[in-house]
DNA sequence: GTCTATATACAGATAGAC
DNA sequence: GTCTATCTGTATATAGAC
């Protein structure tokens, strides 16, 4: 992995956090890092490569994070708090959580581009499932499967709306 | 409004659903209507009128929804179900909500499309807010305006989930 | 209202020099 | 690894004939 490499993923996830993946190219994205387009073309040899690299990387990033957050804090209050700070911190900044935005954009992923979407939602959905069964506070007829899928959903889709209203 | 252009904002308003506004030409409109892309202009000067069109059409729709549910069930608990069931058959589709997919592209809408999309999760807010507002049920804390809020956004994110787990 | 034809811009992608 | 140059396709948009 070269620094070059790197630094296009980084500009990337940025870009398409913002206005997504549909919007972002290879031209523009050349232009921010300082090179020509057929030298990212060099590093991604096709959009699809492009997509889905930095799907996986946000998605380790994130694992990283919920990593901090088990070492950090120790209750399952605590921890959800911290989780949702993440989200919010995302919605201070006008964007959207990149993979929400890849969601929307799905059609326009390939195969591998899918797989790696699903990989990041499972991620959130089995760490939030393990916070839900280890804490006490439990409703009626709600597992916490359910209830860890519930909070994503509703997680992303107040980013979503929260940046549409302003 | 000429029929001709009613069944474009049709074809649009299906084709946006599924893949976005980005993914959606006037090219593929014009063939899909059975015309050509320069009579798709005559309706539609720009991208910007279709997108504000197509929204306007999609909000004028979904408060009519509102109105029949209102009609039809009396209670609170009856008109949610079916408030749901609308979002519902939208992911048996394999489709987002028009406005949620328009939120996640709404850096390419101009102002008067952000405005209008801006009115569409205010009427399905308002909605549920005096729903919410006039039930018994009520969590601690949590004001009719939260909950309404809280409930959009759980189903916003919960069709883009969905679609793409599968 | 719809057509053909066209202007202009930009997309993804590749070949080959350095 | 990065460049120039180019291919090919498609996008929005407009002019003017019918």
């Amino acid at each position: 992995m070269s620094a070059k490499r790197d630094q296009i993923e980084a500009v990337a996830t940025r870009a398409i956090k913002g206005s997504g993946l549909g919007s972002v190219s290879f031209r523009t994205l050349a232009d921010e890092v300082g090179v020509k387009s057929s030298s990212v073309h060099y590093h991604f040899r096709t959009k699809d490569d492009l997509a889905e690299a930095v799907i996986r990387r946000y998605s380790t990033d994130f694992e990283a994070i919920l990593a901090r957050i088990d070492s950090e804090h120790a209750t399952p209050i605590e921890r959800l708090d911290a989780f949702i700070d993440v989200y919010e911190a995302a919605v201070q900044n006008g964007d959207i959580c990149l993979c929400g935005m890849m969601a929307a954009e799905l059609t326009s992923l390939d195969d591998a581009g899918q797989r790696a979407l699903r990989g990041y939602f499972r991620l959130n959905e089995q760490w939030l499932e393990k916070l839900f069964a280890t804490s006490e506070t439990s409703l009626q007829g709600v597992t916490p499967a359910e209830l860890a899928q519930l909070f994503i959903a509703g997680l992303q889709g107040a980013t979503l709306i929260d940046r549409a209203e302003g």
